[in-house]
RNA sequence: GGGGUGGUAGCUCAGAUGGUAGAGCGUCGCCUUGGCAUGGCGGAGGCCCCGGGUUCAAAUCCCGGCCAUUCCA
């Protein structure tokens, strides 16, 4: 690798402890990381001077701006904004990824260095507990992009570079290490060195030079990439020497946790805790185990004193980094929800709160987060400006949590309720992990319910494995890209909007496919179906029914017997139906005219999370994290048409990448992540811009019209907006108008007295259907009168049977009269010409084994039909009603049989 | 994107295995008290989320939709 090493003096040995080979200025048989030392600068910091996170980020972009890198601001941590395969930006890299880093863009600077805070929540139930892992840390990066004809810089510089830095803010080069290792991630590779200074890894210089081939095989790529990770974090706590790396980074929101909870930290379990936990991987409960009775040994206290006061401290911990990350993202744009990057903030948010509730704040957790963004909004002023936004969401959510923790416990409790009623004395796994699965619980939480209640339940460990395989893994097909051979479509739509008709050369064909050299018909892309028309081959109109792009190449779908009329080298005309492409078009446009009049309604954090237009309703997805009012929907239609009115030229540019994200920022992606090294920029002046591809009117007047048709909840965080541009707005509304006109026109009332009949027609409709049963009830008394003497008496009980003329509600409620405690019948059996039969009897034929629900199953089987019911009121029908005095003697036989 | 759970009175919720729609709180009326806290009695209040299906019979079972909620990627 670098002769610089050798140059600074620096020699390499083996690890005598791991075997990996690293560098240094000194004589020395381990390789600097932990496990093999240990963590030497707790209470004995490695620079003379300390620094905290934000003087240690201006440090290091400082140091290297002197050195000809130009320094950039952050990227979003929603990676969402300019790639869609990864959720979060977890390292500096993820920046230039892939545009830049696959060589199809500029990058924005060359060389460049950024503080970039970076999101990992794989080890999320580390933090905390081993003083170093946090979801949400800050990767500086010094990045150089070489290609062929310009080679910025590369090992050596680098090198130096890092070696001067380390130096710099007062390390002893001669504690430095640099390990050599082998780097792989997102498909490239290359080596790479490790740099540990007293034991703990501060940085890692990566040299990317290889792409990853499907087989496995390493591909030497052109562009060759400088990436290196520098944990400032950890250079705080290095500078530092504080117990955990949580107090160097954020000690200021860590003291004020620390008052308000008047949690008292015991610096000596930390810094032990810390030492031993840099020696190890914490994957497991096992391993926490181990590594709480290694600290517990090394104190000489037993792990549950121990426990008793590392706890509470760890959670401080939590709450504190759990805030932080909350703090980016939210102000960065993701809305908590059920899925996707949302759901990882909603696990972060729940996580913090379920830690406050362990330490029994009494506070909010929008009163940590106050505290929180104060202290960032220090040094990132983007987080004051969206601290409102923040604070609304984090209300919510924990009322929603509140809400669900309580119809939580309510499940929890009535499950325990039935398994004590059915005298288990145990909880079953699988209830523990559908509590989970499906409410939410986890099962700490159950437990402590469940205690309460007095009723064991055992958690195992591996938990959280367990629920992992009761979800199914998900088959992933691979898609093998279509490759065609042609050359690219010229697509004319874009420098005349406005043509219809065209003349092109036939190339060749695909399947059912016509290939040309040029054409007007716009392919599906972008959530804009395509165009439709006609080819004119020989004087014959072939339809076009559909039209799709691969790469770069346009297919015209035609019928497979068609084919045949074409030739290639064939000059031929197409022409496409321009009515559907204009209401595709003002379709089109008006998606970007409501996204820009939602952002201005509802708030900048409003972001499209996908759309389909069509001829006659489009829809668009819109991240916001409650539903959208109806008051709020009349005002995003009305600011719509607003535009609409305005008449507003649209400006349409293809840019260069780079400079369209310079100038707009990512706010261009809003429709989605484009690809390519050139965009189209579609600048609504004063209104909107967006990457785009697809087509558009050339003045927002000529939409006409935009309806919003109705709103509905995609996922918990999305809300689907259904609208209609142009003709089929009108027609929407025309649709609308003829409900109206034609319910008024059943009520004979005009439509805007509509709300008030039908409020009175329902009113009133409850109102008879109560005096209904009323009556009812009253009818079935007064027939019961009417039945008194018609009894027979079998054994000791007295027997009704009747055939009556009453619906089966009153049959019932009869039966029910003449057989309950002061009714003078033991049973009754009554029927009626609709062929429907009941039957009920009193405690004493219950007790003398009646059992009706038999009784009249069976007569209802010589009606045609069934029946059952319970001991005391059965009932049953069938179709033949004429046989129902048979059917009512059998029931008195039967009766007769049974005593 | 794939699953899970839930939707019953104004509110919080019961309603194993299909067979009479319930409780508590709230509300209204009456009674108890000098008045209040309270206590007693009675009443009103339900398209059992919507639409199909199975069945003699559906709050309950099946299918579809809407809404809420949750787990996983």
């Amino acid at each position: 690798m670098s002769h610089q090493l050798e140059e600074l003096g620096y020699k390499k040995s083996k690890c005598v402890a791991c075997g990996n080979e690293f560098w240094s200025l000194t004589d020395r048989n381990t390789c600097g990381d932990a496990p093999c030392d240990k963590y030497e600068f707790i209470g004995n910091p490695a620079t003379k001077k300390k620094y905290d996170l934000y003087k240690i980020q201006k440090t290091f972009t400082d140091f290297f701006k002197d050195n000809g890198h130009t320094p950039i601001d952050r990227y979003p941590v929603l990676a969402k904004r300019w790639r869609d395969d990864v959720f979060l930006v977890g390292a500096s890299i993820y920046n230039f990824q892939p545009w830049v880093s696959s060589g199809m863009v500029e990058p924005p600077a060359n060389p460049l260095v950024v503080a970039q805070p970076s999101i990992r929540l794989n080890d999320v139930d580390n933090v905390g507990r081993t003083g170093r892992h946090m979801t949400c840390f800050t990767m500086g990066g010094h990045h150089a992009f070489n290609t062929p004809d310009n080679q910025v810089y590369w090992e050596d510089e680098t090198v130096k570079y890092c070696h001067d830095f380390i130096k710099s803010i007062g390390i002893d080069p001669g504690e430095i290490t640099y390990i050599e290792s082998w780097w792989q991630g997102g498909g490239n590779a290359g080596p790479c060195y490790e740099i540990c200074v007293r034991g703990v890894e501060l940085a890692t210089l990566v040299f990317i030079q290889y792409r990853i081939l499907p087989g496995g095989q390493k591909e030497k790529i052109p562009l060759t990439i400088v990436d290196t990770g520098y944990g400032l974090e950890r250079f705080a706590w290095i500078s530092q020497g504080t117990p955990t790396a949580y107090d160097a980074s954020f000690g200021p929101v860590i003291g004020q946790l620390k008052d308000i909870t008047g949690i008292d930290v015991d610096e000596e379990i930390l810094a032990e805790n810390a030492k031993v936990a840099g020696m190890m991987d914490i994957e497991t409960f096992a391993d926490l185990r181990s590594l709480r009775k290694q600290v517990a040994d090394r104190l000489g206290i037993s792990v549950e004193s121990l426990e008793k006061s590392a706890e509470p401290m760890e959670a401080l911990y939590v709450i504190a980094d759990h805030t932080r990350c909350l703090a980016f993202m939210l102000a960065d744009g993701v809305i908590p929800s059920n899925v996707k990057e949302g759901y990882l903030a909603r696990l972060v948010l729940r996580r913090s709160i379920r830690f406050m509730k362990d330490l029994q704040m009494k506070e909010s957790l929008s009163d940590v987060m106050d505290i929180q963004a104060d202290f960032l909004a220090s040094h990132y002023p983007e987080i004051r400006k969206h601290q409102e936004h923040i604070m609304n969401i984090i209300n919510l959510e924990e009322k929603r949590y509140a809400k669900t923790v309580s119809k939580g416990r309510n499940m929890v409790k009535k499950s325990i309720k039935h398994l004590k009623k059915e005298n288990k004395d145990e909880m079953p796994l699988d209830m523990l992990i559908k509590l989970y699965d499906s409410q939410g619980i986890p099962p700490e939480t159950i437990k402590e319910i469940s205690e309460d209640m007095d009723f064991p339940v055992n958690v195992p460990d591996n938990f959280y494995t367990l629920v992992a395989n009761e979800h199914e893994e998900e088959e992933v097909e691979e898609i093998v890209p279509l490759e065609l051979d042609y050359h690219k479509t010229e697509l004319m739509f874009y420098d005349d909007p406005e043509a219809v008709e065209f003349k092109a050369k036939v190339l060749g064909f695909h399947e059912n496919n016509v290939i040309l050299d040029q054409t007007v018909f716009y392919p599906e892309g972008g959530g804009q179906p395509s165009d439709v028309g006609f080819l004119t081959v020989d004087g014959h109109d072939v339809r076009v029914k559909h039209a799709d792009k691969v790469d770069n190449v346009v297919l015209h779908r035609i019928d497979e017997e068609e084919i045949s009329k074409f030739t290639v080298g064939q000059e031929i005309s197409g022409k496409i139906d321009w009515n559907r492409r204009i209401a595709l078009a003002r379709n089109h446009t008006a998606t970007h005219l409501i996204v820009a009049a939602a952002r201005k309604i509802l708030g900048d954090h409003i972001w499209q999370a996908g759309a389909q237009k069509g001829v006659k309703r489009s829809r668009i997805d819109l991240a916001h994290y409650k539903r959208i009012g109806l008051e709020e929907i009349n005002q995003i239609e009305t600011l719509a048409n607003q535009y609409v009115m305005q008449d507003v030229q649209l400006n349409i540019n293809w840019m260069n990448r780079t400079e369209a994200e310079k100038k707009y920022g990512f706010i261009l992606y809003q429709g989605g992540v484009v690809p390519g090294s050139s965009i189209r920029v579609i600048e609504i002046p004063e209104v909107d811009v967006q990457a785009c591809a697809g087509t558009h009117v050339t003045k927002t007047g000529n939409i006409g019209l935009i309806k919003i048709n109705k709103t509905e909840r995609v996922q918990d965080g999305v809300e689907r907006v259904d609208f209609s541009a142009g003709e089929a707005a009108v027609e929407s509304m025309q649709i609308n108008d003829a409900y109206l006109r034609e319910s008024a026109a059943i009520f004979k009332v005009n439509a805007d007295q509509l709300p008030k009949t039908c409020e009175r027609f329902f009113t009133e409709w409850k109102a008879f259907k109560n005096e209904i049963s009323r009556l009812k009830d009253q009818m079935a008394a007064l027939k019961v009168e009417g039945l008194a003497g018609k009894s027979e008496t079998i054994g000791d009980l007295k027997v009704l049977k009747d055939l009556i003329e009453a619906d089966m509600g009153e049959m019932q409620k009869m039966a029910l009269d003449l057989t309950d405690d002061d009714g003078e019948f033991d049973i009754v059996l009554l029927g009626n010409l609709e062929g429907k039969i009941v039957g009920s009897s009193s405690k004493e034929a219950l007790a003398a084994g009646v059992k009706i629900n038999e009784i009249i199953k069976q007569s209802a089987a010589i009606l045609g039909g069934g029946g059952g019911g319970r001991p005391n009121l059965a009932q049953g029908a069938g179709p033949n009603m004429d046989k129902m005095a048979e059917a009512l003697d059998a029931a008195l036989e039967n009766l007769k049989n049974s005593l």
